[in-house]
DNA sequence: TCTGGGGTCCTAGGACCC
DNA sequence: TCTGGGGTCCTAGGACCC
């Protein structure tokens, strides 16, 4: 291999390292963090995982066992994790080019040097996010992302790796087929439950039956996704990022939407939450400078147990492309008018923007545009950036903060419940840590 | 009497990922 | 009582156009 490749710089237990962070006496201690509503598992530290929790798990069906094993829990703090996501990716950034965010704590990049020093700059990289903020990273490289989803899945799992590994160092001297061969089919990245049980009936078991399958007869069977994997796995490069890279990366629809902490039947109260999301969704609009010119509404009664599902929804067109929270807060409430049954509970709603379009091809003159005021969005937008989100909201009283940190939801008895939740130190004055030297 | 074929756009649904 | 919340890509089918 002439150069590096691909590079996948990938936290380890993420969400449970950012809350050690800060809390140093948890690191050695099994921890979980849950999912919104403290629902189900979403996260584990290392001892969690020894201890045999499963991702995905509900928590109150371990709650118990966990209490009397002294496992620690927390509720999902996105600001913090957001926040150290962001210092994460920006250290990252300096020591390779081409950064591709693929998800809160993971970033693909490509390194242009040779092996030796695409080692050791990995080393380097490694360690100065370790230094620079405390959480720990594995880096795995190949000549594919599939391959170096593999690569840096070894590093996590041999300590003799120390947190590095490169598929040079796999493949050797077989051309990986050892390595290949002692993974299941549904580790491979890309291949989920159903099509895991799909190869395993034609008897594809491990990733290196997968590789030497034919790839043109398995796009006929399958689908083209298949191929591309296949490809990967034999080294020649077929996923790109859609959107070049970094920051350039604009969503084709945006989508908010959270389960009630209780259940709901009153119109009004579910306009207030359409109102509220509608106004989430917004800040995302404009973070990526973009547009919509549809907005979507839509509630649901019930969970994963209810027996009578019911559902309502609706979209509103809007006369012209528009980021504006007034308008388009407006819009999903009125997509659901009328439509809500008083004698359902509903247990969830959401805001799905769509029809989106790059801001700067679409100013709208003046006399033209919608009958606003044009400094309210604006505003609004400029109080939330220096005071935090929904500090200042449209229409009515939910969603806003009370002062303080107990009683800041407490506007609205429908937001979710996040009863174990740390502390946000890193973007909350009100909530820094305080250090005592001694 | 003859009744095409290629292209685009949109939507819904499936599968997958973190 | 209690089971996230975002996204992506692909495919098929229908409407419409020339």
């Amino acid at each position: 291999m002439a150069t590096g490749g691909v590079v996948l710089a990938d936290a380890n237990n993420f969400f449970a390292s950012c809350e050690a962070v800060f809390h140093p006496e948890l690191a050695g201690k099994p921890l979980v963090v849950l999912s919104n509503n403290d629902g189900c598992v979403v996260a584990r530290s290392n001892e969690a995982k020894r201890l045999g929790i499963v991702n995905g798990t509900p928590w109150f069906m371990i709650r118990e066992t966990a209490e009397r094993d002294h496992v620690i829990a927390r509720s999902s703090n996105y600001e913090l994790y957001g926040s150290l996501s962001r210092r994460m990716m920006s250290i990252l950034s300096t020591f390779l080019p081409d950064q591709e965010m693929y998800s809160i704590d993971e970033c693909f990049m490509r390194s242009p040097w040779d092996t030796e020093r695409t080692r050791q700059v990995c080393v380097d990289m490694r360690r100065a996010v370790l230094q620079g903020i405390g959480i720990p990273v594995s880096v795995g490289v190949a000549p594919t992302k599939t391959l170096a989803k593999i690569t840096n899945h070894w590093a996590k799992r041999h300590e003799t790796s120390h947190g590095v590994t490169l598929w040079h160092d796999l493949a050797q001297p077989d051309g990986g087929t050892g390595v290949l061969s002692s993974i299941p089919v549904e580790d491979i990245w890309g291949i989920g439950r159903r099509m895991a049980r799909h190869l395993r009936g034609i008897g594809i078991r491990q990733a290196a039956q997968l590789r030497d399958s034919d790839p043109v007869a398995m796009r006929r069977r399958f689908s083209v996704q298949l191929e591309r994997t296949i490809l990967e796995l034999r080294g020649f490069a077929c996923i790109y990022d859609a959107d070049g890279i970094g920051e350039n990366i604009r969503n084709s629809a945006l989508l908010c939407s959270r389960m009630f902490g209780e259940p709901v039947n009153s119109e009004e109260t579910i306009a207030q939450a359409a109102s509220v999301y509608a106004q989430y969704a917004c800040r995302r609009l404009q973070r990526q400078h973009s547009l919509c010119t549809m907005v979507s509404a839509f509630c649901s009664s019930g969970n994963a147990r209810s027996d009578i599902p019911s559902a309502a929804h609706g979209s509103v067109t809007l006369p012209d492309p528009s980021d504006d929270p007034v308008i388009i807060a407006a819009a999903a409430r009125s997509a659901l008018h009328g439509k809500i049954i008083p004698s359902v509970r509903y247990a969830r709603a959401g805001v799905l923007l769509t029809g989106l379009v790059d801001a700067d091809s679409f100013r709208t003159l003046p006399t033209l545009g919608a009958d606003t005021d044009p400094g309210l969005g604006a505003a609004l937008e400029q109080v939330s950036r220096r005071f935090g989100p929904m500090r200042v909201g449209i229409g009515c009283a939910a969603g806003i903060r009370g002062k303080g940190r107990a009683s800041e939801e407490a506007g609205a008895r429908w937001t979710m419940k996040r009863n174990m939740l740390s502390q946000r130190c890193t973007t909350r004055w009100d909530e820094m840590p305080t250090v005592r030297a001694s």
